[in-house]
DNA sequence: ATAGGTACTTGATTCAATCAAGCATCTATC
DNA sequence: GATAGATGCTTGATTGAATCAAGTACCTAT
């Protein structure tokens, strides 16, 4: 289990209920993929995996080096949860999609990973738009959205 | 870089919220973490220094294995950030202080790790209070926050 | 006095992450 | 059309986090 991130001594009550959040967030998806047998990586790789796509855009997206998500890959296809094929135009390229068990397994996963539904359903629908508006406006050129 | 946890495809838009802040949360950690060198394991563990306090104790406050607090312990001593003294009363234990080093260094780690002290900057009183009341609602009764 | 528990360490293993280097392929330019 | 440079991916090496099993030293309760 990883560590839990954020200050221990918030000054203000809103940092730490944001750092409370932040945390139950984290372990609550962590929990969730070791249930199924995967790391966090594993789990947000196979989550990306919607549409057919390379290990170079894969890499962008999730801000990292081109050779982590190669052995990613590799451990994800040696359980047969994800495949490699060739790209039709680009020789250089293989693009990446998931096994029928790989969907399977990630739908489980997300089934598991009740948190941020069960934390919205315990909001009324006005609550709900409130909290994403404030957030929303708190992120606000803190640091810029996953693109 | 860890790589973003959350579901790409959120249900709700305030579930997208949720994952947006969450991620831009964990991200900041990490690059200001990064920024002084520190990995997110050893600002953290930094960070839980503020009384001196058991390898054991560490250990049960960030749910992980001793063993884990050992090595990074040992890394952080390795660079004069934190002093293990024996305890007083049991021979057995380790008293884990911080350095003026590690002491310097983490003031300045939290300096750089400006997320939520300038996300809450970004709302006004009233809204802070929102915020936190929100939160707290959502996370109530789905795990149960940091003891 | 001793049996069992506790605190920490060591060693082994797995995985994530990063870097440097390499190969194959593509593309822009001459 | 050849070729120089860029791009996509892989390999190998290294560091660190995390977990497990096993061991040592010490404490505690009987």
């Amino acid at each position: 289990m990883a560590v839990p991130t954020g200050p221990v001594t918030a000054s203000t009550d809103a940092e730490r209920a944001m750092f409370d959040f932040v945390d139950a967030y984290d372990r609550a998806y962590e929990t969730a993929a070791l249930e199924h047998g995967l790391s966090v990586a594993q789990a947000c790789v196979l989550g990306r995996l919607t549409r057919q796509i390379g290990m170079r855009e894969l890499a962008d997206e999730l801000g990292c080096d081109a050779s982590n998500i190669t052995q990613i890959i590799r451990r994800l296809e040696a359980r047969d949860l994800v495949r490699r094929r060739p790209h039709p135009d680009d020789r250089r390229s293989r693009q990446i999609v998931r096994t029928p068990n790989g969907t399977t397994l990630y739908a489980a996963f997300e089934e598991s990973f009740e948190f941020a539904r069960s934390a919205v359903a315990k909001l009324s629908a006005r609550e709900q738009d409130q909290l994403a508006t404030l957030l929303r406006k708190a992120l606000n050129g803190t640091r810029e959205p996953n693109s």
